[in-house]
RNA sequence: UGGGAGAUCGUCUAGCGGUAGGACGCGUGGCUCUGGACCACGUAGCGGGGGUUCGAAUCCUCCUCUCCCAGCCA
């Protein structure tokens, strides 16, 4: 409608969608899945397939399944289970009553693959694992044809009917689909349906020892949901003429499954593998350590979903290899917490700062603004006394050039307070160490009103007499650069510093007894929530979400200092 | 050297034969009781060679480079 709003942007999925809505292709209707595997804790990769899958379906009025893909029972728990549906209902999304598990196909899935042996497509393979590596060739040359692949239907039948009645062992025998063993496509060489684990099931139990192979069992289990789009990453683009092959030789319901490229992440890794190395090496508290890109431990790090879903919306989906700079998920974060986190005053490296013509013992109650973004969220009373902390690094004895903050002589704004003069430090004897600052207010000033006089810099401050104590963690980026994963030795590039513990922090009073994941921004310094996990009532624990950009920091690294 | 996919500002992404646009980052200026936010301006790109066309990022062709596949993982 407005002409200068920005055309909402596209990508190559919606499109295809838009194609089949137009054609009719699946009678209008879109209905899309997102399949973790219950083996391991969601990232920021999965949210952008949530985002993806979640929104298409919203988008056209149609539904999203969450659907798990608990075809190994080696690997998987119902712990990940209900992680991860807590991670997709945390992030936004909710799939109604279409929670489904493709344990509950394997009946059905067993049938099919009957009806595919007895169509002469199926056979049962004595081929142990090693040998069915040397049959299946390489990739310049074509594999051989398995001794057992011509079996008669009936053996096949009987085989496969002992196979799931757990007669035979482990690896002895598997089902495999009849294919084309000379394809240049190694997922066409027969690839295998079923194999045995006589291992419990997190879902069935007891009740199978064999097991259906992803390739057989994802695209049955879309058509039995009437899934219409298939989504999935990169790696599955040649599986797709797999997935089309069993759909067709069934007959049934066959959906389009559409590969887009997976999210990668600077100066972090996504790979399940170094994620768990990083736990189990205890480079990490945990999998909601939060410096992990997991959404445990972005949301312990006090992301928002707001945040997290405006980034994929941002990133956009194409099919080109991508690694998008970590700045780009932090700009969304501070856009999303700027609107709605409430500013507070804390002071996490205090310096005491003496007002030496403030009466002792006379306590102001100032008034600040919660957020000066929106009004509505009101403002607070602070308390202000003689002596006040201050930041260190609000003070320099000797200023560098356009240094706005305290220093000798110098005066400075004293937030929603007063304007104050620098007339001198304190320091250790021995060290030389500044303990105190002392200096004068200006009574007329009250409120931080200068009076016409033009004072550039405004510091924040908290009464020391009310401060409220607390432990800071710093969190930064886990990896000095920006793709670990291509040094040599990634763990080389850990970032020593990507957490800082500060304790003695001092709080405003208002921050006494916060709720757990309460967020705010500590006024010129960044985002801060309140740790889910180690804060409590007297030792109360924050965690750095985000840094304020800043431009005096920019200044000062320019400047080599 | 088999099969599949991909290549547009530093990064992410649009473009669908008709002036290469947006976002992040970066830079400059403005504003400011947060050196924040906000506003304005700027920076910078079609992997390469041929061809078709009045006109090519887009179509054709050759080349280069990158990614994925040899699990009874997903």
């Amino acid at each position: 409608m407005s002409r200068n709003e920005p055309a909402k942007p596209s990508n190559f999925i919606r499109e295809m969608v838009l194609e089949d809505l137009r054609t009719n292709r699946f009678g209008g209707k879109v209905i899309t899945r997102f399949p973790p595997e219950p083996n391991g804790y969601l990232h920021i990769g999965h949210a952008k397939a949530i985002c993806i899958d979640f929104g298409l379906a919203q988008e056209f009025g149609g539904r999203c399944h969450l659907r798990y893909d608990d075809t190994n029972p080696t690997k998987e728990s119902t712990e990940y289970v209900e992680a991860i549906k807590a991670d997709v209902r945390w992030l936004g999304f909710d799939w109604g009553e279409h929670l489904y598990y493709a344990s509950d196909y394997f009946e059905q899935l067993y049938e099919w693959a009957a009806e595919l042996i007895k169509a002469g497509r199926a056979y049962v393979d004595d081929l142990p694992q090693e040998e069915m590596r040397e049959y299946r060739g390489t990739l310049t040359e074509p594999g051989r044809e398995s001794p057992s692949r011509n079996r008669s239907v009936d053996a096949n039948l009987d085989l496969f009917k002992r196979m799931r009645d757990g007669e035979f062992e482990e690896g002895t025998k598997t089902l495999r689909a009849k294919i084309d063993m000379a394809s240049g496509n190694l997922n066409l060489r027969d690839p295998v349906m079923y194999r045995i684990r006589k291992v419990p099931h997190h879902r069935t139990g007891e009740k199978w020892c064999i097991y259906p192979t992803y390739d057989w069992a994802h695209g049955q289990s879309d058509s039995i949901e009437g899934i219409t789009h298939s989504i999935c990453t990169l790696e599955y683009e040649d599986h797709r003429p797999l997935y089309d092959w069993f759909l067709a030789e069934l007959g049934i319901h066959h959906p389009q499954q559409i590969e887009f490229a997976r999210l990668s992440l600077s100066h972090t890794v996504m790979s399940k593998r170094m994620l768990l190395e990083l736990v189990e090496e205890g480079r990490v508290s945990g999998w909601d350590d939060p410096r992990m890109p997991t959404l445990a431990g972005l949301r312990r790090r006090g992301y928002t979903p707001e945040a997290i879903r405006d980034f994929c919306e941002r990133i956009g989906v194409a099919k080109a290899d991508n690694v998008v700079d970590i700045a780009h998920l932090e700009h969304c974060l501070r856009d999303d917490l700027n609107r709605r986190a409430e500013r507070r005053m804390a002071v996490l490296r205090p310096l005491r700062l003496v007002i030496e013509n403030y009466p002792e013992g006379k306590v102001e109650e100032m008034e600040g603004v919660n957020n000066p973004e929106d009004s509505s969220m009101g403002t607070r009373r602070l308390p202000f006394s003689r002596i006040l902390y201050i930041e260190q690094d609000d003070f320099r004895e000797s200023p560098p050039p356009k240094y706005f903050r305290l220093a000798p002589g110098a005066e400075v704004r004293l937030r929603y307070a007063y304007i104050v003069k620098c007339t001198g430090v304190l320091k250790e004897r021995s060290t030389g160490e500044i303990v105190e600052v002392r200096c004068t207010y200006d009574p007329a000033t009250i409120g931080g009103d200068a009076k016409g006089r033009k004072v550039k810099g405004t510091i924040h401050w908290v009464s020391a007499a009310h401060a409220v104590e607390a432990e800071v963690r710093l969190y930064d980026h886990l990896f000095l650069k920006p793709r670990p994963d291509e040094e040599e030795d990634w763990k080389t590039c850990l970032n020593p510093d990507s957490l800082q513990v500060l304790t003695g922090c001092k709080l405003e009073p208002s921050l006494k007894g916060d709720a757990p994941g309460s967020r705010y921004q500590f006024e010129r310094q960044g985002y801060f929530c309140v740790d889910s996990k180690d804060s409590r009532p007297g030792h109360p624990v924050f965690n750095r979400t985000v840094g304020l950009r800043d431009t005096w920091a920019k200044i000062e690294r320019a400047e080599g200092g």
